[in-house]
DNA sequence: CCATATGTTCACATTTATGTTAACTTGGTT
DNA sequence: AACCAAGTTAACATAAATGTGAACATATGG
């Protein structure tokens, strides 16, 4: 189990509301715990990062923690932002 | 080169618009092409398609060549309605 | 403890993807 | 040619992501 399985596992148990939309929607709760992860790898906050991207804080939270989805563009962006990449692939 | 890489190049030499969008801005044109590859691998039209989507085959037309950007929501029912999955990742 | 940095949440504004309809084009068939 | 299916494009409507500011919460160091 892997960081980010033991981070979900984690919250699930916290948030009854975040295990049901976890499992129910697409994987974009996923994308926002990995979002956040690579963030922290990264070392910046989020008010780092929202400068980054000409944006602030309160819409990083929201993407981390809350967004149910989100666009191609906001996560290439994000990922750059932090120094990493995004790879789409139809499997 | 693939398919893809093929119907891309084609597509720049018919199109400078295209070639231009195609190299400056993200990946979604890139995503437009696959999606478009993917739907008719799996051999249905637009139209088709549309029904399952619950939509329009314009809409489809425009995911498939014009547009920018997309939803991760979008392109996760695009691939399951062609039978296929969408992988992210943050390399 | 207090103070400060960091993160969260809410409300409203703005931008933009997507829905929808209709007209048009293209490609193939007879 | 005329016909038909498939795809494209444009215009406008609607829904939803993102922008923005403020208030609140939660750490974390002094």
């Amino acid at each position: 189990m892997d960081d980010l399985e033991k981070y979900i596992s984690k919250r699930k148990k916290r948030s009854p509301e975040f295990a049901k939309d976890f499992e129910s929607g697409y994987n974009d709760f996923k994308i926002g715990v990995m979002l956040k992860q690579a963030r922290e790898k990264a070392g910046i906050t989020q008010e780092d990062l929202a400068k980054r991207l000409h944006t602030k804080k309160s819409a990083i939270s929201r993407i981390e923690t809350k967004s149910k989805d989100i666009r191609l563009s906001t996560l290439e962006k994000f990922a750059e932002a932090v120094g990493r990449q995004i790879r789409v692939e139809i499997i």
